[in-house]
DNA sequence: AATTAAATTTAGACAAAACTAAAAATAGAT
DNA sequence: ATCTATTTTTAGTTTTGTCTAAATTTAATT
């Protein structure tokens, strides 16, 4: 093998396994600084301390994440690179399956798990492209640009928006696939405008208007719901 | 782990590797009950006959091949249904990307060897549908149906074609991506309508007309190029 | 039929990524 | 400040897929 193709292995080629720490990582915060313990990535993956160890140590050698024993890990400038660069490719994945392929968005997420981890700059790029650059995916969540800018929205949960406050449903914070279900079941869809009518202190649900039709939500549902307030 | 899951593992889920070694199996021959040896797949795949042996035995324990020691091996039914479907996931995301994503013929193999792993049978079927059902990849090789059938075609090598026959190009049998440029370069397209004008006894080139347009042919390029006879 | 060359398999080792069980470090509570 | 409960790491093992080197089988030749 040669000195060139060392650098490469060492500094770009990422094993799918490598790649979903970063993901993981990324969105427990470990972006901003914040270190993220074994632990809590250990649950999120559905994996073992002892192995979450074991990657940190390895993703350090590469330079994605800093990790100091006992003290947990996060990433760093490269690291939040390569975990942008993943998670716009599962973003555009998921868009290209519903709009292109009829796919709805409960059925996504685990085709996307998979289509992320494809290697292929152009590939990805032409996605973009095919699908008029998108600025958020199925569930709302905002899909980096090419060189890794995020853009963050003004969006509130539905539970902290006061009484008479108008918006627009723009996201879903549980994107799980018995709560999306669930919204397409009662009529819920990102572009809906919403009026929150009243709250009811005993449970915290809320009286809604919906596109005009009134509804009751669950403070469970509401604490889900991202809208955007009208100004 | 459940005893469904047990056996959705053992008969279902291949790895990556597996399904790399059926599908070089088959297109060794080894689906026409030949026996195709250890030595020819390590080349093919750029490994060590070793490895083969080791991967011969575990594909002969889930049922895909049949392996006989020093013998080599051959494609069982199950075999046969796996690499084809396999065949055919590469040869749609290869439609896919010439169609859709404007990539070029000689750009898609790479690209399509990632693609081909992806696990949904949604997928490759919307993607199918997406593309109107194509029957030829765009090397002119034919894509095998969801049940597995395979459309052979009546197509000939041009070298093997007689002096005044006429027909259209269908596909190459080289697919690399050093002779795709060539063909490229020299306006050599699939569809392009053929007639052979004159066999050079010499050194085997041809002198062809090419969409109407007289062309000198090397006996390597004309034994890389399928026709279908004009009958 | 014996010998030799080539092909194939076995045995043992390694790397990646996971695990378990035991050891070590940290943090919380008194 | 010490003790304990929790967290984290280490050490050693497993599985998958690969490799090398040695042993074995097959095939070819005399």
């Amino acid at each position: 093998m040669s000195n060139k193709n060392v650098f490469l292995k060492k500094y770009f080629l990422m094993t799918r396994s490598e790649e979903n720490y970063l993901k993981t990582i990324f969105h427990l915060g470990g972006g901003d600084a914040k270190s993220i313990t074994t632990n809590a990535i250990a649950e999120q993956m559905e994996t073992k301390p002892s192995s979450v160890t074991d990657m940190a140590k390895k993703l350090s050698d590469k330079g994605l994440v800093n990790y100091v024993r006992y003290q947990g890990v996060s990433l760093t400038d490269a690291g939040v690179k390569t975990a942008l660069s993943i998670i716009r490719k599962h973003r555009l994945w998921e868009v290209f399956l519903v709009k292109k392929l009829d796919f709805t968005w409960d059925e996504v997420h685990e085709v996307a798990e998979q289509l992320e981890h494809i290697k292929s700059e152009k590939l990805i790029d032409k996605i973009d492209e095919l699908l008029d650059f998108p600025k958020y995916d199925p569930h709302g969540d905002p899909i980096p640009t090419k060189d890794g800018k995020f853009q963050e929205r003004d969006e509130k949960l539905l539970s902290e928006m006061p009484i008479n406050a108008t918006g627009v449903c723009v996201g879903v914070k549980d994107s799980s696939v018995p709560f999306l279900k669930f919204l397409d079941k009662n009529k819920i869809a990102l572009g809906n405008s919403i009026k929150v009518l009243d709250k009811e202190d005993f449970d915290n649900s809320l009286r809604i208007q919906m596109e005009g039709k009134e509804m009751r939500i669950s403070h469970q549902i509401a604490s889900n719901l991202y809208v955007k307030k009208n100004n």
